[in-house]
RNA sequence: GCCGCCGUAGCUCAGUUGGUUAGAGCACCAGAUUGUGGAUCUGGGGGUCCCCCGUUCGAGCCGGGGCGGCGGUACCA
């Protein structure tokens, strides 16, 4: 009867669970990013996950849908109130609202979970970490072009070698540019520049044949299903593919190229201007191999007025079943010059990186990066219980080991020796410490290293032999336990 | 949102044309060993066969609806 009562134990769709081994391995990306953004002069900045909803750039949701996208709830002053669903929005809130003390160019970096209300599908979670470092108030393209070398600097130190990726970089005044020289200037267009640039965006995985049909009347996908085209004209769509082929070997080239596709628009001409200027800076530091001009990069976001870049893993990896994966985007990033500005009277330069954590740690599992493939750690030492009535004497052992600075813990589950014994091997605990009457009368304690045993277990076949051997335990003094217990530390 | 595939033990799955009390491997727990993690052997716990309605003498299996998972696609400020 209560058994159907029970409440069933399940997550939510779209949040996962982390253990200790993934905590730990992402720990350590994260040190490793935090570390190299930091060396470029960038201070961290922490912002709350709530936020006004206003404040986040999102329409006030409706009666019908209150969490179309972000999860928003009201506050008991009525006001609206939503959890970020990016760091970006709350960066630019941060500023304007802090700006007369912060120094300018501010420099800063934070990393945190964000949310949003969406379908989850393969690497993609409703619960997920980002890690940004943006400068506010620099109107330099130097900045832009710094970004961009600090996110290639990033990838290399958390352990993909340069070969296996690229730092595209596009402008969105270039794209304008084209989407004018085919009739898309005017205000009335604003919808169908929007489609053309969600074209354009999937070239990766569609191939310039599916953009064409998504430019053009329509295409359906294997499922069946009928996404509506952006309704350009067969000219305007090959002149639109054109420019995201663009790319030519080296920067220079690619940049002239872009500069001639645009001729006339003066704002697609500033764009290509930026480019070239990005391009100088980047093989000045010698970085032109890993930050290339790539005019297929477009980024979804509305809020981007001029570079746009993305980090692309670009090698392949076999995955279990032996499917080849490609990894794709791992961060991307660029200038929003309208985004603080939303929050003053003046207007705010700003251009800033984003790296999907969650992703980019996936792909650094796959490759078997070592900063987060590392063998898990050490559990903590394990001082069995052989008598309930000599709890105390437990204790003073366990604490012995930890005034020692060697994490330790008193058995305190109810089985018998073999059940603490497996217990001790699950937790990966190096050591388990033994104490019962005999070794007590001595004054002594037994120490049995899993570690070296488990070794040993693989040469012995029986049992008998096994019990017999004890392998790897031996027996100390009392008061020489702690010393014993961090040679054998230091050992393993 | 739309399209497709799939829901049987904690996990991976089997389950005959609809027919008694639904199985296996792994995992878990215990014993063989007053006090020793592996291996082996023996035993044990664990299932509203996703849910509801229908067809039937009888449904894990057939039909309808729902829910959930996975994949594709769209959206992603």
């Amino acid at each position: 009867m209560a058994k159907f009562e029970k409440l069933k134990a399940r997550i939510p769709r779209g949040f996962v669970d982390r253990g200790p081994a993934e905590i730990a391995a992402t720990e350590r990306m994260l040190a490793a990013i935090r570390e190299t953004y930091e060396l470029y002069g960038f201070e961290a900045v922490e912002t709350p996950f709530i936020e006004f909803t206003d404040a986040l750039g999102k329409f006030l949701p409706d009666q019908d849908r209150p969490n179309e996208g972000v999860f928003s709830f009201q506050d008991d002053d009525e006001q609206w109130l939503s959890l970020r669903y990016d760091l970006t929005a709350p960066l630019a809130r941060y500023v304007a609202e802090n700006f007369d003390a912060l120094p300018k160019p501010y420099r800063s970096y934070r990393a945190g979970w964000v949310f949003r209300n969406e379908k989850p599908g393969p690497g993609r979670f409703r619960q997920f970490m980002q890690f940004d470092a943006d400068t506010v108030g620099a109107a330099s393209v130097a900045a832009d072009a710094e970004i961009c070398m600090m996110a290639a600097d990033t990838l290399e130190r958390v352990g993909i070698p340069r070969a296996d990726f690229v730092i595209k970089v596009n402008n969105r005044k270039v794209l304008d540019g084209v989407l004018e020289s085919i009739g898309l200037g005017g205000e009335e267009a604003a919808g169908q520049r929007l489609a053309v640039l969600r074209s354009i965006d999937k070239l990766d995985r569609l191939g310039p044949e599916g953009v064409r049909l998504l430019l053009g009347e329509g295409r359906r996908d294997e499922s069946g299903d009928f996404t509506r085209g952006a309704g350009l004209s067969p000219d305007a769509i090959a002149r639109v593919l054109a420019f995201t082929s663009a790319r030519r070997q080296d920067n220079a080239p690619t940049a002239a190229a872009l500069r001639e596709v645009v001729a006339g628009s003066p704002r697609g001409e500033e764009g290509a201007r930026e480019l070239e200027e990005i391009a100088s800076l980047v093989a000045a530091a010698g970085y032109e191999d890993r930050v290339v001009i790539d005019p297929s990069v477009v980024r979804g976001l509305e809020y981007y007025t001029g570079p746009v870049y993305e980090a692309e893993l670009t090698m392949t990896v076999t995955s279990e079943d032996g499917q080849p994966v490609r990894f794709g985007s791992v961060g991307g990033g660029g200038r929003y010059d309208g985004l603080v500005g939303r929050f003053r009277s003046e207007p705010v330069p700003a251009t800033g990186f984003s790296i999907g954590v969650s992703r980019l740690f996936a792909a650094l599992q796959a490759i078997g990066s070592p900063i987060v493939s590392g063998a898990g750690r050490n559990g903590p030492v394990v001082v069995l219980v052989m008598d309930r009535s000599e709890i105390a004497a437990y204790q003073r052992i366990v604490a012995a080991l930890r005034s020692a600075g060697i994490p330790a813990e008193l058995y305190l589950g109810s089985a018998g020796m073999k059940a603490q014994m497996k217990y001790a091997d699950r937790r990966r605990s190096p050591c388990a410490i033994i104490q019962g009457s005999d070794e007590r009368a001595r004054a002594e304690v037994q120490i049995k290293d899993l570690v070296e045993g488990a070794r040993a277990a693989a040469a012995i076949t029986t049992n008998k032999e096994w019990k017999a051997a004890r392998p790897a335990q031996f027996s100390v003094p009392e008061d020489e336990l702690v010393s014993a217990v961090r040679d054998l530390l230091a050992r393993h």
